[in-house]
DNA sequence: GCAAGGTATTTCGCCAGCGAATCTTTCGTC
DNA sequence: GACGAAAGATTCGCTGGCGAAATACCTTGC
C-alpha cells in the first residue's frame, strides 16, 4: 500500500534529477512530525494546554523535582530563539506554571522553575500525549524502534557535529 | 556516542512513567526536521527563497510542464490551510514564479502554475536543497536508507489511515 | 426559476517565532 | 579602579500560519 510520499514521488519519476530514497525520508518525517504535531494539540488540549507550552514544561520537569534552567539553556535545547523563550515563559508565567527567578549571585541570569500546579498540569498532559505518540510509534514493534532510534540517531549525530565524518 | 536526546532522556530517567524508545524516536525526528530546516534555509538562500516557497514550488513543479493544481490540492498535499497557501500563492505570484488562472467552466476555482522563471528557480533550488538532505541522509549506507524509508512509512500509513490496524 | 445549501477561495484578526537592537550586569585589561 | 568588550535576558518590528467569517459561485430540490 501506497502512502502519500509514495504518490508524491512516483507521479514525479523521470521529471527531474533526484534521490528517491532521500526524498521519500525526508518527507516522511516532516509530514510525520506536522502529524504529529496537529494530534498532540487536539490531545493537550484536553488540560488547556499548547504544544509548545507542553514542550516548554517537559524539557523543564526533565530537571528534576525543584530543578532549575535558565531560558538559554532551554532556547538551546529546544531549538528556539532566546526571544521566542521570553515570549514561552511570558506566557507560562501568566498562567502560574511556570517561575522565574534572578539568580542573587550573577544578577543577568534568570533561573525558570516549575510550579506545582505546573508540574501537576504537565504531569497530566504526559498521559495524553503519550497516547498519541504511541498510536504512531506503536505500529513499529520493540525490535522495529530500536532499529528506527538508532538510525535517527546516526543522522542527528551527523547533524549536531558538522566537524565529523 | 550520545546525541543531545540521549542526554535528555538520561536525565529524566526513573522521573516519570514514559516509554523511552518513543520519546527518543520522536524527539529526534522533531530535531532532525528542525536542522534540516535551519539548514535549507541558509543553503536556499543563494537563490532568494525561503523554505516555504521552495516547498510550494517543489509540489507544483511534480506535477509536471505545465502542470496546474488548485490551491486546496496543494494546501492538502503540504498540510497546511487553506488560508496558509493564499499567503504563499500571494507571495509567489508577486514574484513572478506562479501564476493564478481563474477556471472557465467553474469560476468557483482556480489553478495554479509555475512561470517559466519559477521553473528556472525550483530547479536550481533542487541542486542546493539536495546537497543539504543528502549531507544527513547520507551518513546512512543505501540498505538503512531503505530499512528507514519503509520504518517511516509504516508509521504514515498509520497516520493517514487513522481507522486501520 | 429561484431559494437553500454546498464548495472553493480569500479576507480578517490573532499568535508564536525570528533577527536585530537594547538594557543591564559582569569580566578583562591596562 | 575605570572603561571597553562580552554575556544574559528582554523589547521591537515583521512574517508565516491558523481558525473563523466572508465572498463568490455552483447545484439541487421544489
Amino acid at each position: 500500500m501506497d502512502d502519500s510520499v509514495d504518490r508524491h514521488i512516483a507521479r514525479w519519476r523521470g521529471k527531474a534529477p533526484f534521490d528517491e530514497r532521500v526524498e521519500a525520508i525526508v518527507t516522511r518525517m516532516q509530514f510525520l512530525v506536522k502529524h504529529l504535531a496537529q494530534a498532540k494539540d487536539g490531545a493537550l488540549a484536553a488540560v488547556g494546554l499548547q504544544d509548545f507550552e507542553y514542550e516548554t514544561l517537559h524539557w523543564l520537569g526533565a530537571r528534576g523535582e525543584g530543578g532549575r534552567a535558565t531560558p538559554s539553556e532551554l532556547a538551546a535545547e529546544l531549538k528556539v530563539s532566546p526571544a521566542g523563550m521570553t515570549g514561552r515563559l511570558d506566557t507560562l508565567e501568566k498562567a502560574g506554571l511556570v517561575r522565574r527567578i534572578r539568580s542573587v549571585e550573577d544578577r543577568r541570569r534568570v533561573d525558570v522553575e516549575l510550579t506545582s500546579e505546573g508540574r501537576a498540569i504537565w504531569l497530566k498532559a504526559m498521559d495524553l500525549r503519550g497516547e498519541v505518540e504511541d498510536t504512531m510509534v506503536g505500529v513499529l514493534g520493540p525490535d522495529d524502534q530500536e532499529i528506527l532510534a538508532a538510525l535517527l540517531k546516526r543522522m542527528l549525530l551527523r547533524m549536531e557535529n558538522p566537524g565529523r565524518g
